[in-house]
DNA sequence: CGACACTTTGAAGACGATCAACGCCGGTGG
DNA sequence: CCACCGGCGTTGATCGTCTTCAAAGTGTCG
């Protein structure tokens, strides 16, 4: 009975928003309860793909390592949401290509791989699925491209405000939920340079001492994170970050040939 | 009577593999003819999402403008393939987050918007659906990885081989699909970068000249490109270039760590 | 032939990764 | 209680790679 152990995360699970409880509750029964101690993991790269997962409490990282050993922080998830969709579904894929570890002891529901596939076949859910999946492969879009456009204080100002909005945490004071190792991880740099970035970004209105994040130039920061970044309304990032030096200066050919490409 | 104008591409779109013929030819008589003469716009970053594409035929170019002009190519389609998945069926977003041009002169099917939503209700569709988005986010995520990992001329060597596979050419002579800027582009470097690289690969058994690509040392090139790289089989690229200078060397303590971490 | 787009090559500079060292903290054990 | 240790974060110095700028080579097309 995982809605009696989690009933507030069971009631917001994603993929069945829209659906009735009664419709979606005996299927969630099926899901059995697992329990990982810190550090354990949910499977490896290169074990075969057998199951669906869905966090009930706990971080989870998801990271794929290098043969050198370098390691890349994938994504991490919270409590509700799902792992491994992606894979399930996708015909040709037999094999993790990434490790699923506890950052902290951690509850996840386990279903049978077919289960997603059946799931799946309910238009409403499969709709749901849908669109937590073109969310996703929006979002890993949008930070490859600010990979190559943006500095890295640029990347860490934007993740810090996406964080911020994600998690519905208060932009005049909140507290990292994780540290920042992982995040530099997650952003694909090292601790070293997120650090310097974090002391380039305290003259740009965002403050950063321990794990305290604070925001300020508060006017900036209207509806939050602009379709370029994210979801909706304006995006400070672009806006305030831009007047950091910039990864590489525009070149004025690139320019050009932009104002004239309006007129075709 | 788009399928008696593009019978093949028509007979192999994916999102209806697996749907009988006579199911599927009435939805996409819905659709509407498009003629695009070269570098006309299917649309443009910030417009309203009204449509769904099929492109029937020439390429098209997906790019984003970054404020300071700078242009990202996000992606390339080649006829049979989709545009618009994603950006339609996630509900929060209105408004194109990039543009689309042709590289050449082109045609498309036009749909609405809503006629994707109403064609996803269908199981098989939604399925198919669901695993070229699962794919496509799949690809994005492993380029982004390799974008921290990997050197230029890594990325420069996995790519080629992955558009050889993908397009079905032959190993041993082809010729790019498209100009190298664009290719550079696309894998979000300089062209000038994208040059280097290429000189750098042809000690490691890549050579192009021109548009022309070819790959010597057959016996590495087997069932091509691993879980790490994109499909099935075996992945040439990570055995046969990491030879190559890496882009940065390996940390030992990482390595340890590694290593340490294949008991717990 | 000359204009133009594309590619290549060289030289300089900027940025991030790496290496090393240090400060800080919480926990452990004497 | 204090000394020691390991994990984490910061800072400085150095180095390699990619971008940038500049210039020259190649090909096509009018």
């Amino acid at each position: 009975m995982p809605e009696k152990i989690f009933p507030d995360i069971i009631q917001k699970l994603k993929i069945f928003s829209g659906v009735p409880q009664e419709e979606y509750l005996p299927l969630l029964r099926k899901g059995e309860l697992g329990y990982l101690g810190r550090g354990q993991h949910l499977f490896r790269q290169g074990d075969e793909i057998r199951h669906f997962f869905i966090v009930c409490s706990g971080l989870m990282q998801l990271y794929s390592e290098t043969p050198e050993g370098r390691e890349i922080t994938v994504d991490i998830t919270t409590p509700g949401h799902s792992i491994n969709k992606a894979e399930i579904l996708m015909p040709m894929s037999k094999v993790h290509r990434v490790s699923a570890k506890a950052l902290e002891d951690a509850v996840t529901l386990k279903f049978p791989a077919n289960w997603l596939k059946e799931v799946a076949r309910h238009p409403n859910i499969s709709l749901n699925i849908l669109s937590t999946i073109s969310q996703y492969a929006h979002m890993v879009e949008i930070e490859s491209e600010h990979k190559s456009t943006m500095s890295a204080a640029q990347q860490v100002g934007c993740f810090l405000q996406r964080l911020c909005v994600m998690h519905g945490f208060h932009p005049s004071g909140f507290t990292l939920p994780y540290n920042k190792a992982l995040i530099a991880s997650r952003l694909g740099m090292e601790p070293e340079t997120f650090s310097r970035a974090l002391a380039k970004l305290r003259s740009h209105g965002i403050e950063v001492r321990d794990m305290q994040v604070r925001f300020t130039n508060m006017d900036e920061i209207g509806d939050y994170i602009c379709g370029q970044c994210s979801i909706t309304g304006q995006c400070p990032t672009h806006s305030r970050l831009e007047s950091l030096p910039p990864a590489c200066g525009t070149r004025p050919d690139k320019l050009e040939r932009r104002l004239m490409s309006v007129n075709d």
